[in-house]
DNA sequence: GCTTTTCTTGTAATCGTTTACATAGAGTGT
DNA sequence: ACACTCTATGTAAACGATTACAAGAAAAGC
């Protein structure tokens, strides 16, 4: 059981250091270091024969060693409930773009849905691998008996509300809610169904307010609405759908609070002999690209992902550079209106094709 | 302009280093690293005294200092064209999956389809920031006048093949092609229409030769088959329905090179009046999540894209643990059969239905 | 009891940067 | 000619880990 000789990738010879610019262009590592990070100090001359050495030894400044002594990564961590979730994509563009222009990269903790991955990132942060961390899962990731909050970085959520004095950056829910409501009024819509997140996440809980306020504000008593149970995904929506086809009550418009659980509730129901619109009217919450291409293509709440993705990387440069707390910010998000959502049939069959 | 003394940051205490848990457990910082390197050096009770000290000031080994030392980084970086394009989000997850498992991180290159960005990534790699590279973008990528590739970190292609004597990960192209139109025809089609992806493409060069070979194995003639030179992106599927709606000459099946051309194919020309699958079948290649949700639901060639990622990490990790070149790999594709392929009409009008 | 082996531990070099401080030479003002 | 500023550079100490080597103590062999 010898032991190997420390250095045994010699195959590939190691990369150039900043010792070996510094000999071959007659000068100190401080002069080769100071050419690259304040040129003004050094004199054209040196700064000259520096930069020729740099290019003949293809020199790459080490980032572990520039990270151990300057403290700092030049990385931000970005943790994902699930990166295979087509609606997390475009956000993590527009963080990306941000980041990029700074000089930031990206690392991803994809957690995919596994809360025992959270352990792995809250190491991460700890060991100061990142320097700041944009959380988009509903809570602040734990392992070890710690918070990956008390690590000391700056710190936001996007997308998401976790509560407390977390700073957020998200579309507002509730005014959002509250356009969809007076998008269906407004065609003539007077019983509604709502198609619910999780109980207790912030985020149905402003969806579910802005829907009651909506509905109280066109004089309509909220007790007359159906509600299903929902979890945002997939499943949930082919399972309200079973229940809405079963019901003898039914509403002529429905609002579920996610494209995914619009979107199979209305393909089932439509299996279901229902159809859309002329039936039933029906509005998501997210704007996934999905939407679009559905049939018919779906009415929605357009949340600005890209942009979402970019203020909160926004967010965190500016409290990076300003040591300070990152500022919560709160987007507008529009309502798309598509093929799904019409009049109601009964109140105004003369209406339609008009 | 007076000089910032150097710490400035003592707000947020700094984290313990090994020399904080060494004090306090009376040890000197080797046992501390021998502790968590290797165990069994260490005598109980000094393993004791030094775990009871790692508890006590919540100590994490820095990385940075680690990596320097070590000369690794265990990060790699997964270079994607477009972060936002949904078919790499799984093959992302896949990647994930191994690497976790491994315990590397996943730094994201994204290059949003601007080759200038690559630049920043190769700088990244040069930097010894990341142990192997994972491309999913149709070339090596290049910066300050050198190839990402001669950097001498093991590096793969997935999902894609940019020729050369680059390891690759992916479908078999030409394999897949032929079950497509295996099936069309033992549905009875004979004459056939294929949309293209981008000239010279490799992935689009092996789709075409696999469907070239399935026409001449079916005894037709490639040339009565009608080709339209597509990009594997929406527009042009779009672009080619139109075409196909103003031609006299429509065959009864299209295959197209990719989901995102063949649903928009579908949907331009199904707004043209054409019936699918009653007047045409279509087929795409991916097997995106979107194809299961269009109307009809698309039969396609489905790309293992989770086994994908995770293959081509795992060959990653292989060739990093023997100091080897990665193995590439060919990867089964099979054909999903959904709504949007039939028996064509004209030659089998008996036949629906039954 | 003396040599040899085994087990623990500590010392100090190392990884590749950045940067506070020291220094040397040139320029400036009187 | 002297004191003083500037500019350009080098020296060497960090940054926080890992690990080869040395060394002391305890156990084992004869």
């Amino acid at each position: 059981m010898r032991k190997q000789p420390e250095h045994r990738r010699q195959s590939s010879r190691r990369p150039a250091t900043i010792h070996d610019v510094a000999k071959r262009a007659g000068v100190s590592t401080a002069t080769v270091s100071r050419t690259l990070a304040s040129p003004a100090l050094v004199s054209d001359e040196a700064r000259g024969r520096v930069l020729a050495a740099i290019k003949d030894t293809g020199y790459t400044p080490n980032m572990a060693a520039r990270n151990l002594r300057a403290r700092r990564s030049m990385m931000v961590l970005v943790v994902v409930p699930n990166i295979a979730n087509a609606f997390f994509a475009e956000v993590l563009r527009g963080i990306d773009d941000e980041l990029v222009e700074h000089g930031y990269g990206i690392i991803i903790g994809n957690l995919d849905n596994r809360p025992e991955r959270e352990a792995r990132y809250v190491d991460l942060v700890f060991a100061g691998q990142v320097d700041a961390v944009l959380l988009m899962s509903g809570r602040v990731p734990t392992g070890g008996g710690r918070l990956m909050s008390e690590a000391g970085v700056p710190m936001a959520t996007i997308c998401v509300d976790i509560g407390g004095a977390f700073p957020s950056i998200m579309v507002d829910d509730h005014k959002a809610s509250l356009t969809v409501v007076e998008h269906l009024v407004s065609l003539g819509h007077r019983s509604f169904g709502y198609l619910s997140g999780p109980a207790g996440n912030r985020n149905e809980i402003g969806r579910r307010e802005g829907f009651l306020s909506g509905l109280l504000a066109a004089g309509l008593d909220p007790a007359d609405a159906t509600f299903w149970q929902g979890s945002f995904m997939i499943e949930s929506g082919i399972k309200a759908a079973h229940e809405f086809l079963a019901s003898r009550k039914r509403p002529t418009a429905v609002y579920a609070a996610s494209d995914s659980m619009a979107i199979s509730f209305m393909k089932t129901v439509m299996q279901g002999g229902v159809r859309v619109p002329e039936d039933l009217s029906v509005v998501g919450f997210d704007g996934i690209e999905f939407a679009e291409f559905v049939t018919p293509t779906l009415t929605t709440i357009q949340q600005p992902r890209h942009e979402i993705g970019r203020s909160g990387a926004r967010a965190l440069i500016e409290a990076l550079s300003q040591s300070s707390r990152p500022k919560s910010l709160k987007l507008e998000a529009p309502l798309i209106v598509r093929d799904s959502t019409a009049p109601p049939r009964i109140a105004s069959t003369r209406l339609r094709r008009a």
